[in-house]
DNA sequence: GACTCTCTATTTGTCAAACCTATTATTGTT
DNA sequence: AACAATAATAGGTTTGACAAATAGAGAGTC
């Protein structure tokens, strides 16, 4: 008999429960909306501690596949996965990736013009009033005067995201919805300083225009063009910006002191 | 003074937590491969037990946020994210997603078609000749005889995959891998019963013919033809499929005896 | 002197047993 | 019948301890 050298297990307890547990909800032995025993039986079942089988269970919770309620009629719940919330945290992750600087300023900016142009066909095709709507909202809003960049930047990522809903594809919507979330920040951040604004919301409503008269291929056209003119945009104010302030490290300041909070000691 | 009413905080501290250090590494407070304090010393700070800091660490480490090692000059570090890793999260909430039917079939097709025509025009003028070598090979293995449908669903995902690829986008990259992963296992399930199998290997050659000849609209025409072809085979072998077994609810048979793994009573 | 081995200190990993707190079903009272 | 007190349940947290891994220092050997 062959002795197997491979079979000692050098991951931590909670990570194989964690993996056992996950395994059986992806493939559906646990059903959704499911109670599972609740820790102490778990902990007895596995032949673990309890503290390592809530270890476990905070890691499906934070992946939002189950979720707990105390009391009785409590414990822990397999969750049906909303797509509102994989959205969220694809975006958070794929944000956590842009700002490290793992995609370059023209990779990020070739997917946006790709995948929004394709965007605009669909939604050209399938837009209802309500998407029509929204969308004259947030150009509305866009016109405003005194309005910070943050809210000009907020209101420019939502009216992207009305384009993406109008397409009517859940399916799409998921993926885009981190190309909008978190690719549009890097873009925008150094641009709209003052005037950019208007050209901005011009657009904005020229494509508006091409979607609610079911041109496709002219609201492609027009968001290809207004996100082109972004690049040149983009580029001349990374320069000034670069040239404005030579490499500087960041100069922590009381870094070592400051990086967690601090609870009183009780 | 105004009394706030909204102060009582109702999360669990280890969310709490969490949440807390997930906001320190995403604005950068925590630098990439920063040393966190060990975790008596953050439970001192933040005035909790050490148990609950497991809990809101094993939180981030599930989220590729930090890891941990063991001993002196061990701890828990802040991780750099890696675009695979990430695309692999996204990937694992798509198909779960896919999985529970939150999105519909023409949904998903239409993702697809559309997302990978604009890969296949990217593909067009930016591949390498590595990638059309990648490509090449798939198609030799899809056209061997005795492949299981397993192994042909798998060479038929790399191939769609190494399409992506030859875009050079990484970002792209990104969001394209939840789209080749989880929806065309979905997809494909039903399809390449015996001899679906050539004609799918032939359109892969067509595309791979046009890539190669950096023709972009070609290859989009012709990988559009492929997915919208699909559609047709998918529709009829669904209405087969329903119409062989009525109905039924999985008979569930004794799934709460088995549902989670018993490990021995120690 | 250079190398290898062992030993130790540090840090995460796991455990046990208790207590706290939120939630709900039940019971009792009006 | 409606409402309020109560008990039972199950997750949340704490305390304190021990186990296991590992980097690095120090002892021993060639």
């Amino acid at each position: 008999m062959a002795l197997r050298y491979d079979e000692i297990v050098r991951t931590g307890l909670a990570r194989q429960v964690a993996d056992l547990i996950r395994a059986a909800i992806m493939d559906g032995r646990l059903a959704i909306d499911e109670r599972l025993p609740n820790e102490e039986e778990l902990a007895h079942r596995f032949g673990i501690s309890r503290p390592t089988v809530r270890e476990a269970l905070k890691v499906l919770a934070a992946q939002n596949l189950i979720r707990s309620r105390r009391g009785p009629a409590g414990g822990t719940f397999v969750t049906r996965p909303d797509p509102e919330g994989v959205a969220q945290a694809i975006t958070d992750a794929a944000t956590l990736l842009v700002g490290t600087g793992s995609f370059g300023r023209e990779e990020i900016l070739v997917a946006r013009i790709e995948t929004e142009t394709l965007c605009c066909r669909l939604a050209a095709a399938n837009r209802s009033a309500a998407d029509l709507e929204r969308m004259a909202a947030e150009i509305a809003l866009q016109r405003q005067d005194g309005l910070s960049d943050e809210d000009f930047c907020a209101s420019d990522v939502r009216f992207h995201r009305a384009i993406v809903t109008a397409t009517g594809n859940g399916a799409l919507r998921l993926m885009m919805h981190a190309v909008i979330e978190s690719f549009i920040p890097v873009t925008n951040m150094l641009i709209h300083r003052d005037n950019e604004r208007h050209r901005a919301a011009d657009s904005h409503e020229r494509i508006l225009q091409a979607i609610a008269e079911r041109d496709g291929e002219g609201a492609a056209r027009l968001i290809r063009r207004h996100l082109e003119g972004l690049r040149g945009v983009l580029d001349s104010a990374l320069e000034r910006r670069a040239a404005a302030r030579p490499p500087q490290v960041s100069e922590g300041e009381d870094r070592t002191s400051s990086d967690i909070p601090r609870h009183d000691d009780r």
